[in-house]
DNA sequence: CTGTAATATTCCGTTGACGTCAACGGAATT
DNA sequence: AATTCCGTTGACGTCAACGGAATATTACAG
C-alpha cells in the first residue's frame, strides 16, 4: 500500500487531483480495504463486473474500480445477486447517444428504483413487527421480575 | 382447496373461529397460494423451519404454518438466508421461562433489529443515488431533445 | 543477485437453495 | 380393475458465489 500521506509538501492542487483520480490499487490493497479475498475480486472480474487495467500480468485497480467494488459489496449485503448488481452498475456506466436508448435506460432505472422502494417497505414492516415483539417481551420481563421480587 | 365461502349460512361466531384457527392446508393449497413448489416447502421442513402435522403420511399445514411460510418467503426476498430466517422465527417461538433466557432472547432480537435498521439505511442510500442518477439522466434527455428539435 | 513474498492461472471442491426424476402409496372416479 | 390424481420419499442434478490447493511467475527488499 503506497503509504502516501496527504500533507507532505506536495499538496498542490495539481498533484492532489492526480492523486485522487489516478490513484491505483493492487489487489491486496483492496482485499485488505474491503476484507474480501483475491478470489472474490477475480471472480467479479470474471463475471464482467470489474475490468482493471494490467501492468504486465498484474491487475491495477483504479479509483473507479474501488467504487464499483464498494457498490457490489453493498449490493450483496442487501441481497442482490451479482447479475442484479451488474444491471445497476450498467445504469451508471451507460452514456447513451440515442434518445430512445436514453429513455429505455431511464425506464430500467425506474424499475430498479421501484424494486428498491418495495424492499424498503417490506423491511420497515419487519422492523415494525420486531419492535412490537420487543414491546411484548419487555412487558413479560417486567411482570416476571415483579413476581420474582415478591417471592 | 376446500371451497368454503364465508357467508353460506353457517357463519356463526363459533364456526368462524374454528374455521380461522383450525383451518388446515394441503401442500398444494400452499404451493398455489404462494407460488412455490412442493420441493421448496419440504426443504423448509427439512431445514427445521416448518413442522406440519401428518394425516398418515400426508402433510397437514396449519394457519401458523401458513404464516411462517409467508415470513420465510419475505425473508428470502429481503436477502436473508434460511438460517437467518430461522433465527428470526425462533424469536417469535420462544416462550422463555427463565428471566436470564428472556433477557438473552430480547438481546438477540435487538441485534436483529439493529441489523434490519442498518439494511434500511443502506437501501435508502441506494434509493438516493438512483434518484440523483435519474435526475441527471432526465436533464441529459431534456437537452438532447432540445437539440433534436433545432435540427 | 537472490530469496521470499505477492500475483497469476487453473482446476476442483463446497455450500445454500432448491430442481428434477424415479418409484411408489392411497383415495376417488369410471 | 383400471385409471387418474394428489402425495410421499429418496437420490442425484444444478446454479451462483465463491474457497482452496497446486503450480508458475513476477516484484522487489536486502
Amino acid at each position: 500500500m503506497g503509504t502516501i500521506v496527504k500533507s507532505e509538501k506536495c499538496d498542490d492542487e495539481i498533484f492532489w487531483r492526480w492523486f485522487v483520480t489516478q490513484r491505483t490499487y493492487t489487489i491486496s490493497d483492496l482485499t485488505s480495504l474491503f476484507d474480501v479475498t483475491t478470489r472474490t475480486l477475480r471472480y467479479y472480474e470474471e463475471m464482467g463486473l470489474l475490468t482493471p487495467q494490467r501492468r504486465g500480468t498484474q491487475r491495477l485497480y483504479s479509483e473507479r474500480d474501488r467504487v464499483r467494488i464498494q457498490l457490489i459489496l453493498r449490493g450483496r449485503r442487501l441481497g442482490f445477486s451479482l447479475e442484479e448488481v451488474r444491471d445497476m452498475l450498467s445504469l451508471y456506466d451507460a452514456d447513451p447517444t440515442e434518445i430512445t436508448q436514453l429513455r429505455e435506460v431511464i425506464h430500467r432505472g425506474d424499475e430498479k428504483l421501484a424494486q428498491v422502494e418495495e424492499q424498503i417497505r417490506e423491511l420497515q414492516a419487519v422492523r415494525k413487527e420486531l419492535l412490537e415483539w420487543r414491546g411484548k417481551m419487555q412487558q413479560t420481563l417486567a411482570s416476571k421480575m415483579k413476581g420474582e421480587q415478591q417471592a
